[in-house]
DNA sequence: TTGCTAAACGGAGACACCCTCCGTATTGTG
DNA sequence: CACAATACGGAGGGTGTCTCCGTTTAGCAA
């Protein structure tokens, strides 16, 4: 039934496989098309056509990783310690999430409410996995009624967009999370 | 003593003006050089002489409104009401202000810290009036003892640039910063 | 194996962007 | 009024994303 080719196969798996590194390594801004199909050694027409736009080959490039969230968010679900601890934590592992790959973070989270994005799923999976987190914190009673899994993602995607563009270490980002965790944690 | 000639006084003021509408109505990547050449009626070469780089001439758009902003936290922390109120009215200034040009946000939250970049002044600025507001509000006790300007522009800044790339209301962006507010105030 | 067709390939080049260079035009001073 | 000194304009260089199309190759059928 999967009428492509087996080369074609190939030179896709190859060509996001090289895409991930170079993205990983140098940021979204500073990797070009040109460069991604040179490395991968392939020509640029190839490259477009597995991947329309270079949003699309970056959608791929970061899919795997971004899969994993779901289980991020059981696992910070699932610990011991207080609500704020396992809130904190479950923030933690989101920031290190998003800022995994240099410009994800801001990408990801202005992408938040836009359906048409080539990003819109892994939206989905982020505001899904924060609803998760809320409604269950929320039933030990240790939220705010007035915090919404959109309103969450918008902060903390914020506060990693900072952290992937300044560069700031795990503490720095520690110290803004628990800044947002003491806001909608009920008093 | 000033060497400028009269007309290239008159030319610079204008492209910054053309520039400054342009910047606001469309935001700084959609706008070209070339198109503020042609909509200034200057060639290009002109408006490299005055400004060297876009970032330069988008610092000098931007200039005025940002003078204003020592203005607008003196304001906020004169205001009557209680320390919570007094903070989030500075916040939603600040926030008001980052996003009257559309993208500046995000530019100069992420310029936090940056002292080489254009935007370093307009960062100091900033920092400068939020570490008078922290001041003032600590003074009442009203501040938990570990927040810091830096920490606090990071924040504010973050939400700033959500709001701003997502053309969220005011309504949305106040309970983005009450969640701020409330985990930098002391309980 | 061989022949054929649909699919995939590669890279020249279209278009847009930021910015530079330099011949031309203008200003204002002696 | 002449003549530096200064400012002007736009062609074009370098780099980026993406398209188009002639060429090559995979996979199947005889």
């Amino acid at each position: 039934m999967n009428s492509l080719r087996a080369d074609a196969v190939r030179n896709r798996e190859h060509i996001a496989d090289i895409a991930r590194q170079l993205f990983r390594e140098k940021g979204y801004d500073a990797v070009s098309m040109d460069e991604v199909a040179k490395t991968a050694g392939v020509g640029v027409g190839t490259l477009y056509r597995h991947f329309p736009t270079k949003e699309a080959l970056y959608d791929a490039a970061i899919q795997a990783w971004v899969e994993t969230v779901n289980a991020a968010a059981a696992k910070s679900l699932a610990g011991e310690g207080s609500p704020r601890d396992r809130l904190l934590a479950w923030f933690q592992a989101y920031v290190e999430f998003l800022t995994r790959h240099k410009g994800a973070a801001w990408r990801i989270t202005s992408a938040l409410g836009d359906e048409g994005s080539p990003f819109a799923t892994k939206c989905r999976t982020y505001l899904d996995a924060n609803q998760r987190v809320i409604d269950a914190l929320a039933a030990e009673g240790a939220m705010r009624r007035d915090v919404d899994a959109m309103q969450l993602c918008r902060l903390v995607g914020g506060v990693a967009a900072v952290v992937d563009n300044s560069d700031l270490d795990a503490e720095a980002a520690k110290s803004m999370l628990a800044v947002v965790a003491d806001g909608v944690l009920a008093d």
